[in-house]
DNA sequence: TAGAATCGATAGGCATTGACTATGGGAGAT
DNA sequence: ATCTCCCATAGTCAATGCCTATCGATTCTA
């Protein structure tokens, strides 16, 4: 059974004829007549009577016309529903954060999205990289936003570097080096650490950074958010190191450079690479920054 | 768009795979991938998103999924109901029958027909001949059932005879020749005469029966019905002439066959030639007598 | 890290098939 | 009786779907 057999069909049960239908099919009659006979003998039964002037459609016919335009609608609209879907900037894009960003540089970034594409949804989820880039993995999250670069030796992810910020030192404001320009860390070696919990990411980013000045820090207190972190400091407990993001006006701590460089942390979108994107994803990634989500 | 690249679709769709989905389908590889690219071609857009080590529906891939599957779930409904339908006794035969058969005749066939054929459902409508063929011609009715032949000239139609009856005269029980065997419509030249009125097709046949015994019938009544008649012959208004199946047992009046050998009616069952019938139509036509309604 | 295995894409050949033209046959209409 | 209209049939041709062979990429394994 074909769709031209359903199509052929219709038209022959609208014009009551042949010829008309093969008229308005833009074909010639005998395909017709060729194509209406495979699909009676297929159902084993005859759709139309033949009757000399004019064909008439049998009573199994006649039950037949309606289901075979249901098949019909039903493609139509299968059709335009994905034509329609395909260039409107509808729809769901899943984005996955890790903790150290989601609270200072997501709230802007989807706040204007939502103004510029009213229909579109953004869903988020905060979780650390592995879980994350899992998600990604799975199809579930369309983005992820994490600092980059990945560790992850595969090849299955498409990063997209978005911004890179300094880290600063934070420090009671009572601290020797509170009125610095810049600090080595290598200067806070007698100071006891408060660092974020082991699996968030930018753990090792300080870890890392501390290691390089040679600095072994003695951690104290750990925690899964920067602002624990800086109210201890406030309260004099410690010292820490925290992106340019994280940085708020308080009271009782003052942030200060890192001398070093290389003390900076990359933030980017990864995708999984070798998916298509849907409209509202790629806007959201030209929304975020990215130039062309389709180069590597 | 074809309803293979659907059924390809929703296989690979199913079983995750371009290489399972051909083994499920029984075809190669490849096949799937053209005719999907094809699908994806005409709807501008990717469907499944190509990872390393399997296939995934894309967004749209995964809206499409529900609207592909309605409608091979459409066309297998289509095709299971006209199967279904082909091969069972049931639905509805339209009869017509004219008024001097559909007394005496039909109620016990159609009695019979519907104890063997409880699922089948018989309308009957009663029409003089013209009429009668007219709705047969529109395809209205089915089947028709009058007096053989039929003297339209066109070969549109088919005729199955299925009886022959004799004719009576009807004389009141204290006529002259009321108590004879048989009786010449010459005799009756000088009684009045109680017709069917015009256009009854069987006050044809009366009259044709009186031409041939060279009366001339004075017609003092004329009804629509045979029981009409016959009071009126009992009540001694004058004689008639009725097929055999009219006869019923009335106290003031005999029925007396007509001594000419061609003084019979034949019905029959006529239909469209061309038409084809279901399996009600063919069941109704072999309860009734015809043979096979395939010949002319 | 090299090799094997798996999976989808591509290329080219072949057979099926849908559409076309020409023609036949049957039923109305003139 | 002839003409005309309409559907069926026959035969040809081109499009297309499916096949095999092969490639490229990725993943798993030794």
């Amino acid at each position: 059974m074909e769709l031209q057999q359903l199509r052929y069909f219709c038209a022959i049960a609208d014009t009551g004829s042949f010829s008309r239908a093969a008229q308005q099919r833009h074909v010639s009659q005998p395909s017709l007549s060729q194509q209406i006979r495979k699909l009676e003998e297929e159902l084993g039964t005859r759709l139309f009577d033949r009757l000399g002037r004019s064909v008439r459609l049998t009573e199994l016919g006649r039950a037949f016309l309606p289901r075979a335009r249901a098949v019909l609608r039903e493609l139509e609209a299968a059709r335009a529903d994905v034509v329609e879907k395909k260039d409107s900037i509808t729809g769901t894009v899943s984005v996955a954060v890790i903790p150290t960003i989601a609270p200072y540089f997501l709230p802007p970034a989807l706040a204007s999205f939502s103004r510029k594409y009213p229909q579109a949804r953004v869903t988020v989820v905060e979780e650390i990289t592995p879980l994350l880039l899992e998600r990604l993995r799975a199809g579930i999250v369309d983005v992820a936003i994490v600092a980059l670069p990945l560790d992850v030796r595969s090849r299955e992810f498409q990063s997209f570097p978005l911004m890179t910020e300094k880290l600063y030192a934070v420090l009671p404001r009572r601290h020797a080096l509170a009125k610095r320009h810049s600090v080595s860390l290598g200067e806070l070696q007698d100071d006891p650490f408060l660092l974020l919990r082991d699996g968030h990411c930018f753990r090792a980013t300080a870890v890392s950074a501390c290691k390089r000045a040679r600095l072994n820090p003695q951690v104290v207190f750990e925690s899964g958010q920067f602002s624990s972190i800086l109210s201890m400091v406030c309260a004099g407990q410690g010292v820490s190191i925290v992106p340019a993001m994280a940085i708020e006006k308080r009271p009782g701590c003052c942030f200060i450079p890192v001398a070093d460089e290389r003390a900076v942390r990359t933030i980017g979108a990864v995708t999984l690479k070798g998916r298509s994107f849907t409209r509202v994803i790629e806007a959201f990634l030209t929304h975020l920054g990215v130039k062309s989500s389709k180069a590597a």
